[in-house]
DNA sequence: ACCTGAACACCGTTCAAGT
DNA sequence: ACCTGAACACCGTTCAAGT
């Protein structure tokens, strides 16, 4: 596609595409900037002309899968069910590329890239009428539980394939569909809880429910 | 302490609590074993009599700084207050060393060492009625959620004692009681879909629309 | 039981210089 | 504008051998 594969000079994005594909291919241990400057048939210094560091390579990588998970802003449903679907939807971005969830964990801990998934929930909170920092807050503490979860989903998800189980582990083979059920449990208490916080502001701060 | 300074040989407590502190004084990216060895007055090679490999020795560390933020059980309270003073014991615990929620993150993303704090979140969750699974989701979320918050919070501590911001990002200087705050919403919002959920399930399955 | 010495097979990054 | 060549300063890990 972009790979650019003999024509000797390559662009930025030449280099950002072919360490996606090794990252899907490989996984993160093994995109190492020697390993990407050989499939790029180039030296490694040559990689520092087009990113300053690693850091910023894997962060312009963040960026980009996070991206491709992006639908249309679905302005029609409400607001809860836009929150999951946000959420959902960046489930599915991290999980189209190996190791997806740890690249944009580790950017996003950083403070590196466009915050996209972050301002994704923002809206999608703030579109249930909360305000600006009660969205940011939940728009954060669902980014976690869903950059955590899907971390940890794909590193079982090697080890499985690898089949490193330590003897007398049985330890569950990761049933897809158990997986989906945790996630959406996730998903739900937070958005649950902002229900919930929006069921009291709306009934005031003093009038519990009616009984 | 157990620093065993000039007595030749070491124990495995020698070697992790010296891990401990090279973690603390300089962080992760700094615990290499070479430098550890040195610590030790020992070579590299040594370590692996006391630990397979680097990833054992940080699960070991791991361990240690997730037991050292238990507390009592505290049966007395009620479960939302129990959940959320877990939830903070294990903040304060990450927070006790230097990149205390990176260390335990990446060991539990792993599979490895003992799963002590999702034990005890799984425990205080399963304190409110709930079954064997819905403790386990719930804890899990909690847990995620807290390792990516207190990840972000550490990092953000260190680009701020080092000053590397980018030129005309001002940037918020990290208020340690807004930090403080966003941990709470974000437990509160867990705590509160799992009270949400039990009022639900306490009303019946169909008394309530979901929409 | 605990460690040394020496090696193996790697890393990310810099920088003068080339075209 | 984009890359080479060569180096610098590191890594984790293995393994025979020592005491």
């Amino acid at each position: 596609m972009t790979g650019n594969e003999s024509g000797r000079r390559h662009t930025r994005d030449d280099v950002a595409e072919t360490a996606l594909r090794i990252l899907d291919d490989y996984g993160l241990p093994d995109l190492t900037m020697r390993r990407l400057a050989a499939a790029l048939d180039v030296q490694p210094s040559a990689l520092y002309w087009h990113f300053p560091n690693k850091q910023t390579l894997l962060a312009e990588l963040a960026d980009r899968i996070v991206a491709r998970g992006a639908g249309a802003p679905t302005d029609t449903t409400a607001w809860p069910d836009r929150l999951r679907a946000e959420s959902v939807a960046l489930r599915d971005a991290l999980l189209a590329y190996r190791d997806g969830a740890e690249v944009v964990a580790s950017t996003y801990a950083l403070g590196l890239g466009d915050s996209a998934a972050q301002r994704r929930l923002a809206a999608a909170a703030a579109s249930g009428g909360f305000d600006a920092e009660t969205s940011d807050r939940a728009a954060t503490a669902l980014l976690h539980f869903v950059l955590g979860h899907v971390s940890h989903e794909q590193q079982r998800m090697q080890f499985d394939s690898i089949g490193v189980l330590a003897t007398g582990e049985a330890a569950d083979p990761l049933d897809a569909s158990d997986s989906a059920a945790a996630f959406a449990f996730g998903v739900d208490l937070l958005v649950g809880g902002l229900e919930r916080l929006g069921d009291e502001s709306r009934s005031g701060p003093l009038s519990r429910s009616r009984t």
